[in-house]
DNA sequence: AATGGTGTAAACATGATGTAAACACACAAG
DNA sequence: CTTGTGTGTTTACATCATGTTTACACCATT
């Protein structure tokens, strides 16, 4: 997958929660931590979580009735992680409908190969959902992230490279946000800038003779001297 | 969910086959009996199963084998039955994507529990599927996902292998959207892709000579270049 | 005016893609 | 078992697209 999944480790003790992230780093996934439910539904509460390993023993809200309320909410993928004498309440907690559990302390090929398969059945049924389109509109134009095509006001298809999509992208999604060329070689590829590097520059020309009714005086891409560019289109 | 679940025992042991079976009819599920990978064939080729039990240790092929067959060409949920021994074998299933394993004798509450789980993700990814049409158009060619042929815009049925079936029907189901060389290859096996791996390009060119007007010049299959291919056709 | 930043044409290097051919493997027929 | 067939995969190489560099003119800021 182009994305790297998003899981979630919620437990209050850090050695267990520093392992568990520290598996799921090593193998390229985003991870993110949480010591309590509060904590927890602060990171839900972004959207994009795919996985939660979900600590049965919590100090204050209790994991299962976290997990009854995750699931009253989403079908994100939940594995609960239990201790050794938490026999009863694994039971619970697949009934509860958590998808699965894995005891400390834990096998980490099993525990990874679990986690993939269950992220693959994630996001098999979440890929409908995210079915709308991602569209940003500036101009008239619109920039279909999906597609990775931008059409003019005119309703004509304008061929973009990945350099010049890449940058415009990172524009548009920061409109009136002075971008540096660091940052702009950031999104473009991971490299690091340094000044005799012309390659935003060149770019950027580019992209202006494609998108700018004047390209001599462009007024979607600005300058900002000394520092970087600044996308200025209107909505 | 309105239809009964469909559920596969495979396990040439008539005791813990009969076991099995005897839970999940309890719980209402339909359930098919098959005691080696022949007659798995047979009632898995009907389509309509959902769940497979699937015994690690047969006497003609391997379970193993026989997980890796079904997973090339099915998303189904599929359980390994394994004994208290076969620890190695439980890791290399998960690995090889089987969802889940059971060990004899296994807590029947425990096993309904993570079946009813497992069924859930399944038919959850399955709705959509059957929601959508079965046959899917594109500049006059149809595309029966049933059939899994072909009909050119003439009438002729055109011949597709699988993984030029697999790869259209992805591409067409996600028109519009460009899909990388990573997706791809993941909706044709279940395999991670490394950059010198040209399968799908050399599929994708098979591809095109047989459904493109003009090769060389494709105007269905677009070459999205540094990222991979979207298709592009009308409907 | 001096200095360093920016625009841009042109050349360049490199990695991506198209494709033929060889290969490997499973399966079916004899 | 052996042979043949179909098909996915790998290899190899020609070709192409495009990001990067270079060079120089021009501009902005001091």
């Amino acid at each position: 997958m182009t994305n790297k999944a998003h899981i979630l480790v919620v437990d209050d003790d850090l050695t267990s929660r520093v392992a568990l992230s520290g598996y799921f780093e090593t193998e390229g996934y985003r991870v993110s931590e949480a010591e309590d439910g509060a904590q927890m539904r602060s990171v839900f509460a972004g959207g994009d979580v795919d996985l939660i390993m979900l600590d049965i023993r919590l100090p204050d809200d209790d994991g299962l009735t976290l997990l009854k309320e995750v699931r009253k909410q989403s079908d994100v993928g939940i594995i609960m992680v239990t201790g050794r004498t938490d026999e009863v309440d694994r039971i619970v907690a697949l009934e509860m409908e958590a998808d699965d559990y894995v005891i400390k302390p834990f096998s980490p090929r099993e525990l990874l190969a679990r986690s993939k398969n269950l992220l693959r059945r994630v996001k098999a049924a979440r890929v409908p959902a995210i079915a709308d389109e991602r569209v940003l509109s500036f101009a008239g134009w619109s920039l279909d992230l999906d597609k990775r095509g931008l059409q003019s006001p005119e309703g004509g298809e304008v061929r973009l490279t990945r350099g010049e999509f890449e940058l415009l992208s990172a524009l548009v999604e920061n409109k009136g946000r002075v971008l540096t060329r660091d940052n702009l070689l950031d999104h473009l590829n991971h490299r690091e800038w340094d000044p005799s590097d012309r390659t935003v520059d060149v770019l950027i020309g580019r992209l202006r003779r494609k998108i700018e009714v004047n390209p001599k005086d462009p007024s979607l891409i600005r300058t900002v001297h000394g520092i970087g560019y600044v996308f200025t289109g209107v909505h």
